[in-house]
DNA sequence: TACATTAATACTCACTTCTACTAATAATGT
DNA sequence: ACATTATTAGTAGAAGTGAGTATTAATGTA
């Protein structure tokens, strides 16, 4: 018989939770980060992040790292991928759940960015540094998550408040493909997909132009027919 | 500061590799199984699978598990998830990491399944049975991750040999769907596909009806436009 | 106040893609 | 010879997409 036995002879390892927290602020991608206060990457800036707890569930202990790092509840929060390569954390074998949160812009204060270690970075500045262990293709992996999941789930809600535009849902669009989209057809897909979004009956002047109407996340979990990019 | 320091003084935890291979036999979507040789679950049947080693990569392990347990060398293997709820190995605290594969209904001694524990089973009969950890969940993640990525990506040709026909190819659809497709819509769009699939030249008679051209696939990794449900 | 500017929204038209259906083709079995 | 079967071709109508124009309703400025 081949299945080997038990656990107790086998090796352990370290195993952790990485978050890459998305948001558009400033009409950029942006994500959360921490600095590091220890080496590897000492003084740097680095993905938050943190040890799995004995009795802690893998999304919990993503949500408590967040918490306690950056001061952020998040909305929208989901597994990417596990990253394992033997040599990853110079320090011991550690074996890092990646997780992809997403949420509106809100004001700084709001959701209180506690840790002044804490701070937003567009994403193409931070791919641009150098970043400890697999953050940089943690950071990659997550991003192409994203971009993918907007094109068949509700996702796109998550990056805005809770009553929001066509325009402010077609900025999202926009940022994270990076690609232009025609207004009028992007607002007749969207509102052509069943359950996406749902109007409010508000409206509202945001300056210039003409007042938009105002709609909330709809119920569905995927889009079809999916937005493509 | 509120990051944590290294690893030492942190839990350490078991790191396992699960498979859930594929495959379509007698015009059913089967799975790969072992019988388990302890406890919890002895005697039944469980997913491929077991721990990582120090110096080892997670698709290595997993590539090594199936070969060890099963004797098989699969064509196509993706991670799908990881699973970690305290408790959910009762013996210790154990991370699994599950991966899909997938593979050509290849004549049983071929890729030679050595290990007489393993067997393949319909999946639904599989869903229908009592499995030890979290392997059912594991079970429904992983086809329907199989389910999706016929849609977006070329995978349902790892289903098929080297060479096989445009009916091979949707029969795998059908089966892995669970939906009868019109034969000449689906040729129609496979071929207008770009890259999906790559005529041979030849011709195979499979009994009965006109002999069918073959393809090899092509080289792309998605699908678009994409095939839909 | 009139008018330019801006953004949202409505509408149109050509084009592509999808669905359903019919028909032709080329093999096997009786 | 002929029924059967599966592949492949073709086609009409429906649905969806992309590009563009027009209208609406706000703000800012001469």
């Amino acid at each position: 018989m081949v299945r080997e036995q038990g656990p107790p002879q086998h090796p352990w390892a370290y195993v952790a939770v990485d978050v890459v927290v998305l948001t558009i602020r400033d009409r950029q991608l942006q994500v959360m980060t921490i600095r590091r206060a220890i080496a590897p990457g000492q003084g740097g800036p680095a993905l938050p992040g943190g040890f799995v707890r004995l009795d802690e569930d893998l999304e919990a202990a993503a949500r408590r790292e967040l918490r306690e790092e950056t001061g952020l509840e998040v909305d929208y929060l989901e597994q990417v991928r596990t990253y394992g390569a033997p040599g990853r954390d110079p320090r011991a074998r550690t074996f890092a759940v990646l997780y992809l949160a997403v949420m509106a812009d809100l004001p700084d204060g709001a959701a209180g960015t506690d840790a002044s270690a804490a701070s937003w970075v567009p994403v193409d500045e931070l791919l641009a540094v150098d970043l400890p262990f697999d953050h940089h293709e943690m950071l990659v992996d997550a991003v192409e998550r994203a971009r993918s999941k907007l094109e068949y789930t509700p996702i796109a809600a998550s990056f805005c408040r809770t009553a929001f535009t066509i325009g402010d849902l077609r900025r999202v669009y926009e940022i994270v493909w990076g690609k232009r989209l025609n207004p009028a057809n992007f607002a007749r897909k969207v509102q052509s997909v069943e359950g996406f979004v749902v109007e409010t009956g508000d409206v509202v002047s945001e300056g210039r132009g003409r007042p938009a109407k105002t709609f909330t996340r709809g119920d569905v979990t995927r889009l079809h027919p999916p937005l493509r990019r």
